[in-house]
DNA sequence: ATTAACTCACTAACCATTCAATTAATTGTT
DNA sequence: AACAATTAATTGAATGGTTAGTGAGTTAAT
């Protein structure tokens, strides 16, 4: 006989523990039945919890969504933050940003149909799409400011770093919709390969 | 008193009517409240109908939705259709084509929020993913031959004009997302003549 | 009289949310 | 080290509303 007699053989966790299973089993249960089909049972059965037990922690599932709105966000922030380019000679660190922003497993990192499904409510949702432009503008900085670094050194032109950001991000979007639904495996690198000429080429318009 | 006595004040459609009726409210629906969350009994609803009467016209929801996606195709190809390009200099066609593309009139026609939803569905639902490609596939062949005739006109190089097409496209969807997250209405036009460049020096690449 | 459009009443499953009860871990006291 | 008190995690049962779908009945047009 076991020290704690248990109904179902999971161990009692903590909030701190417990919150985050509960926000990645929502962010799961999306991508396999869509937002509106993620109902708070199922999140819950995901994960062998009661329902309640998501009532109790969230309160209602208003608040789960805006937690899930952050986490995928955090996620993102960590993976920008993840880009490791310091001590790189200004060559080498533009063409080290680019291998990046176009390598597969950059793409797949933020699952696109997850994005999908919080783009489609963020447009009936002003506070998660103000969330959402967040990150965005977070990844434009981020850009312009490498884009300002290389112009600095002389490898590309001056130019208005804010709005090369911009036409880059828009082909990187551009991208996660069109590779999946159109690159086959074998296509895939032809098209990065494509796309990160065309990032290279934006970055001398002007 | 009326000739033809009604609970709702409503006629009597025949199914022509009626249908595409639906279709479009389902549409609507979907925009508001999301896929999932776009019932039967809403989109009956906002026409002012019995929800049975949908499910006589449609059988179930599973037909509704594949309707739906045709209507949405439909609506896309009728768009590359009304494209009037005949008896333009190859130089005017080819500036013809950047003015439409990059217009707010096209990008507003197919709703973003209707599309994010069809494609975080797409996902899920291969039959749906299938007709989905299909569009895209239509509107790759109509620029790869429009961006033939503009190189045979020697306006620009020759080509893999099927790549180009393709990194427009991705240019175009990637647009269609940042736009509406990013673009303030003061900097959209901005933004389109960017994206006019861009496609341009695009085509000139290889 | 026939056909098609349309409504009504119903079902069983699922939805978010409520509040009370239970169970396990932690803390304080001796 | 033992025990009680407190706190937090978790479940259970019930709420009223919504869901897709069925099948039978009604109404209007031809």
């Amino acid at each position: 006989m076991p020290k704690t007699s248990r109904k179902n053989g999971r161990q009692r966790q903590n909030a701190e523990i417990r919150k985050p299973e509960i926000v990645k089993s929502f962010y799961q249960t999306i991508l396999e039945r869509g937002f509106e089909g993620a109902s708070i049972a199922k999140v819950a059965a995901r994960i062998n919890i009661h329902p309640s037990l998501i009532l109790h922690y969230f309160g209602n599932k208003e608040n789960l969504t805006l937690e899930l709105v952050d986490y995928v966000i955090e996620e993102y922030d960590r993976l920008l933050r993840s880009v490791e380019l310091e001590g790189l000679s200004p060559e080498a660190r533009l063409e080290r940003l680019l291998e990046i922003i176009w390598s597969r497993e950059y793409y797949e990192k933020i699952h696109i149909a997850g994005s999908f499904s919080l783009l489609a409510v963020s447009f009936r949702r002003p506070r998660i799409q103000e969330k959402i432009e967040g990150l965005y503008n977070a990844f434009r900085r981020f850009l312009a400011k490498e884009i300002q670094k290389a112009a600095d050194a002389g490898i590309i032109e001056q130019q208005d770093t804010v709005r090369t950001a911009a036409r880059i991000i828009t082909l990187i979007e551009g991208a996660r919709h069109f590779r999946h639904l159109f690159v086959e495996k074998n296509e895939c690198e032809q098209y990065n390969q494509d796309m990160k000429a065309a990032t290279r080429m934006m970055m001398q318009m002007q």
